[in-house]
DNA sequence: CTTAAAAATTTTAAGCTTGAAATAAATATG
DNA sequence: CATATTTATTTCAAGCTTAAAATTTTTAAG
């Protein structure tokens, strides 16, 4: 009882820490992620579910399947359905049937898709570095590694 | 000429660390976002864009214009509009004429919109704390405190 | 083989989000 | 006062996102 007195308001104030913690993030995360949504539709005339898909196939030269890029993506199946739909339209994508399941798709990246990424990751890559720039090295280091620690349903972030 | 041939890694190797941080940051963020939504859409069958209006809105007995509401959320006049528009239908806000200003609305929490987002409010700190509970409390403020020294175009993030 | 269950994907309906265009009202300028 | 600009908001079109339902094909079980 005495225990309990005493330690719950404790663990309430935690509790706010960890508040103001999810509030700190949400809103860095968004306007990192704002502005280089921006900047894609400025500079490159896309968007960034675009091109985390873009980047997800870059890593894989034989492709992913529509499953397989949902999952990678954390995003619903129908999701992907209607990105790839554009990027097909936009030429930066093939969709290629799977041999001995007729109900898969293997989606490539074109020849274009491959070059036009490459291009853009580099930038934005540049982009991320000078919106990072208030952090030093060393700060830089031990938020890396904070991040890494946080574990959600005991499952590791990286 | 020298100088550039050495910094040059050495800037590209920080860039690529800095990239790090944004996708562990963005991940992260993403997670515990994702999860946030899905049991305020299971227990209580609302949004987090609707619970962030009323979350602004809470704070402010007077209300807030429709201006006010974006700019502290940092959405779109129209996004809003059509929050608005539900939370209206679901009877948990009102929308009232600001007098000596025609074009202006005073969007405010109604009885049971202030007591739903009340509640919900208590339940969600303890979704946060407990999807952070892998923190120890020196860990959280660490964390707080490099988040909090983040600036993005030189405004920082608090 | 036949039927049942599982898997891969698409479709659908609803809501969120944005930038740009449209409205309407207030304010400033000549 | 008349006109121009600014301000507050809504409307619109396009795209993103999800969960749930529907389709099609594969695999498993009897």
């Amino acid at each position: 009882m005495n225990l309990e007195l005493e330690t719950a308001p404790v663990a309430d104030l935690d509790a706010k820490q960890r508040l103001r913690i999810w509030i700190r993030l949400l809103k860095l995360s968004r306007r990192i992620e704002s502005e280089i949504r921006e900047r894609l539709r400025v500079e490159f005339s896309t968007t960034l579910p675009r091109f985390d898909v873009l980047a997800a196939l870059y890593r894989k030269g034989e492709g992913m399947k529509m499953s397989e890029l949902s999952e990678a993506l954390m995003v619903s199946n129908g999701n992907v359905t209607g990105i790839i739909e554009r990027l097909v339209q936009d030429g930066q994508v093939v969709r290629i049937p799977v041999e001995g399941d007729r109900r898969a798709m293997q989606v490539r990246l074109t020849e274009d898709g491959r070059k036009s990424f490459a291009m853009m990751a580099e930038v934005h890559e540049g982009w991320v570095n000078s919106m990072l720039g208030s952090l030093d090295d060393e700060d830089a280091a031990r938020l890396l590694a904070l991040l890494g620690d946080v574990s959600i349903n005991g499952r590791k972030v990286t």
